[in-house]
DNA sequence: GCCAACGTTGGC
DNA sequence: GCCAACGTTGGC
């Protein structure tokens, strides 16, 4: 049974723009270092599960594509980089600290706003529209994800 | 830039 | 194990 998910990434870092111009369509989500989200990708998520792309810390935040998980989670690379801003001196090859799926796309949406979200009665209980929370990663409800691909014309 | 909310660290 | 201090997230 697939799941699905809610990914944020701030726009000025990787956009959906950005992942629609790479050639595989396809990114590693680099740079989790939330113990909750990590578990969320090394536990749960399963090749072709949906994520929802959501742009976060920028001018209009809210989904703005429909992706897919594309590859089982594995060792984030930026982590056993010296001097690079997601270095982790603690964890080692052998015993990796932090880990990535690779996320696809399937295609971009127009931009479902947080705000508009917030108007949306059927979103009120999203995870990611609760109070106080941060989680860059997060489980979406499959009548929630039935509900926002069919908004945004699946 | 502000700041509320939350997570992590480290002294004890 | 507690908790104060600090760092980060992310909307506004």
């Amino acid at each position: 049974m697939a799941r699905y998910w809610l990914m944020k990434s701030e726009p000025s870092d990787v956009s959906i723009d950005d992942l629609a111009g790479l050639p595989n369509q396809s990114i590693d989500w680099y740079g989790v270092r939330n113990y909750q989200a990590r578990n969320f990708m090394r536990d749960q998520m399963k090749v072709g599960d949906g994520v929802l792309f959501y742009h976060s810390n920028c001018e209009v935040p809210g989904i703005v594509g429909i992706c897919e998980v594309s590859t089982p989670a594995y060792p984030d690379k930026f982590q056993f980089v010296p001097g690079h801003k997601y270095f982790d001196a603690k964890s080692t090859p052998e015993n990796p600290r932090w880990v990535n799926v690779d996320v696809k796309l399937v295609r971009k949406t127009r931009v479902l706003s947080l705000k508009e979200m917030r108007e949306i009665p059927e979103l009120a209980n999203m995870r990611t529209l609760q109070k106080g929370n941060r989680l860059s990663i997060t489980p979406v409800d499959p009548k929630e994800w039935a509900f926002i691909t069919r908004l945004l014309g699946a």
